[in-house]
DNA sequence: GTCTATAATTTGATAGAC
DNA sequence: GTCTATCAAATTATAGAC
């Protein structure tokens, strides 16, 4: 028994991302892909597919694959921020990456668009670029105000959790990763 | 004025690696095309015309794209082990990934491969964990003997160089490397 | 919004002449 | 060993019906 709504179904908003549901969905699909294979492993079909739909949909949604992998990297942003505004030491981040590693399998997303950074399409390198700078920034003020030492403290540690989370699945051992992060300056 | 020749022009071999010329002409192709823009993002037309053949003669030396990228996969080792053997400290390992990214302009190819290494050609994969349990083991004995700690350290080393590499690259500034690498343990 | 149909290109790979 | 020619499949993307 359906309540009434005050949007019609199409137009429903999520709480937190303002993206349609169906958007969402595939940019959902597009992120598993991404971080898995990275963005020249992925496809509009194979997005389709694992949404149930027909690739042409994907494209009434998101215009080109640079848009859409775009999207799915700003939002990546947004969602780890949003999960380490609060946080008030390195050991915080180090728990969101061995999450992502250790419960969903999953590298970082910026990560795999960095290291074939070299011919990405420029929306595309432009927001994985965002995502460090961004990233540094914030773990920068775990340190200190801004200023070299702060800086170089939080280029360490990023260094440390992405070279790390790149090793543990290329060995397959997530150990790979316990060890290599422990105690973080 | 050409001497006589031991061998037929074809079958000379190169002195380091018993190579065809044209085959180690082909995998330099593609080395550089992979640690651009990944093992998806390269194509044997690309690299024939890198080349300045047809396709099809790559064919004919390699196979199929994962026998061609397992290639250059192990060629990349072998040369790296050969730039490290006599390395006496950390500061040699990071000098050869500084002349990579600096000078070349490259990533690890290694450090691409495993960063899409989620849905690679097994035999592709193998090669990538293969370079870094190598690397682990050589990089380790700078350390003392195998142990406990002496991993943790190779363990932190190589996952500090391959990230800042990434980093480096993505930021594209290169003094985000010597930062982040700046006195490792 | 989703579908069918299709265009235009690229992909990895093979057959066979030279 | 390299070429031409070709293949079957996959790719990104668009047009238009419903």
């Amino acid at each position: 028994m359906e309540r009434k709504r005050f949007f019609p179904k199409n137009t429903m908003r999520s709480a937190t991302t303002e993206i349609p549901e169906k958007a969402s969905a595939i940019m959902d699909a597009a992120e598993r892909r991404i971080r898995t294979s990275g963005y020249n492993g992925f496809s509009f079909r194979e997005i389709a597919t694992d949404v149930g739909v027909k690739s042409s949909s994907v494209h009434h949604h998101f215009p080109t694959k640079p848009a859409l992998a775009a999207a799915v990297a700003r939002r990546y942003t947004d969602r780890f921020e949003a999960a380490l505004a609060k946080a008030k030491s390195v050991e915080d981040w180090r728990a969101v990456f061995r999450k992502a590693l250790v419960e969903d399998g999953q590298m970082c997303l910026c990560g795999v668009l960095g290291a074939e950074s070299g011919d990405l399409p420029a929306e595309v390198s432009a927001e994985a670029r965002r995502f460090f700078r961004r990233s540094l920034k914030a773990l920068g003020q775990l340190y200190g105000p801004p200023s070299a030492v702060s800086r170089q403290s939080a280029l360490r540690v990023m260094a440390m959790l992405e070279g790390a989370m790149m090793l543990a699945r290329t060995l397959d051992d997530p150990s790979v990763f316990e060890e290599a992060t422990r105690n973080l300056p």
